[in-house]
DNA sequence: CGGTGTCATGACATCGGTGTCATTAGTTCA
DNA sequence: TGAACTAATGACACCGATGTCATGACACCG
């Protein structure tokens, strides 16, 4: 491979010069520059970022960590691709900026982390992004105080810049979607409480209720009790579940499902029951999981999780932090996502009364 | 940062002592080589892999071109994500290696290829693959005579090394199970002509016939006239093309749809016509997409593209080229994947006459 | 006891760029 | 016209590793 010095020699001028031609940071006869760049292709000479980076002590390079590459395909129980999507977003933010992304995938054993993080000292990286696959806290091994570091879709206790989607207010505006569509008894299947996002989420269905001076009825919250799977016995939690608030004395027009997979399940098991959606019972999702939300008959109204944003996000704020322009923040960025209304959702033509279960009798 | 000379300082010897503490290359004291340590954990010192690499002119790097970050999430025409799962199967294979991978999307622009090889020749990557979203052809820009390149999923004029999926084998293998479970009258509904992999597969189709004596009819072979979209023309055309081949005078026992994702919307359209699966008609795709195979009721036979397999053998060839252990294959490398089984497949009790149409009459 | 070999270590050059400073030529202005 | 300045270029050191060669201390052998 053609160095600067073969270059050089080739234009008949110093190697200074040709660096002066190619960082374009010092004035240069015209003449002379065309000497040098016709050696340059005549070469096809490429400069090495490795002495570059030696000289400058600054590589251009970030890391990333995530578990993205390895683990979507094989999970089933998951409601997406959410760390690939926010990948997505940071390779897409960092491409403006001109640095090189290294990725580095985990494999999903966390045990790795350590080791991957050291190679990317090794290669001194500017920065470091962790993206975890749903919201959540970790624990990571300290990183040298040189190397900034930013959370996607988690945070630690450590109080490392992070950002997070706004769990709180999604749920809040889909269920605010729901009433606006005149639903008052509003039923929510979450998923496991141990998850942030339920906690959040749970919150955020509660306000919106209250904020419309709906009485929240402890009988509509379900909580999953175990993480709904694809066999036949999650099936049957599923449809236990669903069967005990649409026998409630006053059932819900409509349910909300911890994510848009579980409304795919229901959907399957509603239809086998003889329920049609969403003329007999109104149903939602969460994620924005496009392949289900838009596949589904009838489409299905969903909160999305903005990852794409959250990686564009995380990606700012690291670059901000290298150049030293942004301050770090002290408590993490929400990043908000929008209501994607879909078909599965009956628009009550007039208030229904609490005591109205007009339509429920088909079950 | 601290570098070499500070650890030597701190420990009192050589930078060159240190040196060979840290790679084992020359025999060094006990004593010294436990100051050396001492000083390496206490100053957190960790080798710059820049340095090293400009020393070397080794970078350990090796590049990865692929659309699989930025273009899977979205395009819901697709059949799995089959590059991603390709990129997981390199990078699986590159951990083994000690080398470091440096991933790069082209965000669906193939145009941005010259300058992403352009980055990765200024890190001088000594290797490079390419990954293609589907079996095709491609043409890439010419790369440094130096650095070696593998194609995955693809390949191109310049009798590039390519890694490719054994399609004829794999529907071979899938009709010649349908044969195995008593069917005689197999209709094809194909993907698109233009694709090589549908070229492959009805050869496949047609040999494992020919090879049990069952004549071919070309009124079973369907090519798509269009990519099967979402929206309510596709289902239509996918409808009208399973209406053609059941309203046959000897209508099929099974139907091989081009991929999972066909097959997935024929259930929801057989089924909204009163068709039942797999009693009145059976089912198989192709692409062995776990998500919709798994997920599907009856869960669907298909044959598996081996993906992960792909991207493991791309990644032994080029480090073999790299290493100079392995020469170049001058013919694709061509791997083949199982069938995958499922409950959308009747077994057919005795074989069944040409004349036979039992069961048909449903319809 | 001197010659030869091995062990352990260090001095120094080198990889390919770029920052610093020096140098030369040409230009401007008092 | 000479001092001061700018434009264009080069010499040289340096970034942080490692390969090569040299050196000093022992051990072994005849």
């Amino acid at each position: 491979m053609a160095t600067i010095y073969d270059v050089a020699r080739v234009a008949g001028v110093s190697p200074k010069t040709v660096s002066r031609v190619l960082n374009g940071d010092a004035p240069v006869k015209k003449h002379t520059k065309e000497a040098v760049n016709k050696a340059i292709a005549e070469l096809g000479y490429v400069p090495s970022t490795a002495a570059r980076a030696m000289r400058s002590n600054k590589s251009g390079l970030v890391g990333l960590i995530t578990g993205a590459i390895s683990l979507s395909p094989n999970r089933s129980e998951n409601s997406g691709l959410p760390d690939l999507y926010i990948v997505q977003g940071i390779q897409r933010a960092m491409e403006a900026s001109g640095k090189t992304l290294l990725i580095a995938d985990t494999g999903g054993k966390m045990n790795r982390v350590p080791q991957l993080i050291r190679t990317f000292e090794e290669h001194r990286v500017e920065g470091l992004i962790y993206v975890a696959d749903h919201h959540r806290e970790v624990s990571l091994p300290p990183v040298s105080s040189t190397t900034k570091m930013v959370l996607a879709n988690c945070f630690d206790q450590k109080g490392t810049p992070s950002v997070l989607p706004n769990d709180y207010q999604g749920q809040f505006n889909l269920v605010n979607s729901l009433i606006a569509k005149g639903h008052r008894r509003i039923a929510y299947l979450a998923l496991s409480r141990q998850l942030e996002a339920t906690k959040l989420r749970v919150a955020g269905y509660k306000d919106a209720l209250a904020a419309v001076g709906i009485k929240f009825d402890p009988a509509l919250l379900v909580p999953a009790e175990v993480d709904v799977s694809e066999d036949d016995a999650g099936v049957q939690l599923l449809w236990d579940a669903i069967d005990r608030v649409l026998s409630l004395p006053e059932p819900p027009t409509v349910i909300c499902f911890g994510n848009d997979r579980m409304a795919m399940r229901a959907y399957g098991i509603l239809r086998s029951r003889g329920v049609a959606l969403p003329d007999d019972l109104s149903v939602a999702g969460y994620d924005g999981h496009r392949l289900i939300t838009d596949t589904l008959y009838p489409t299905l109204t969903s909160a999305e999780l903005p990852y794409a944003a959250i990686g564009i996000r995380a990606t700012e704020l690291l670059l901000g932090m290298i150049n030293g322009t942004a301050d770090v923040p002290t408590k993490p960025i929400l990043v908000g996502g929008p209501v994607t209304p879909g078909n599965s959702v009956k628009d009550l033509p007039s208030p229904i009364t609490h005591l109205s279960s007009i339509g429920r009798t088909t079950l």
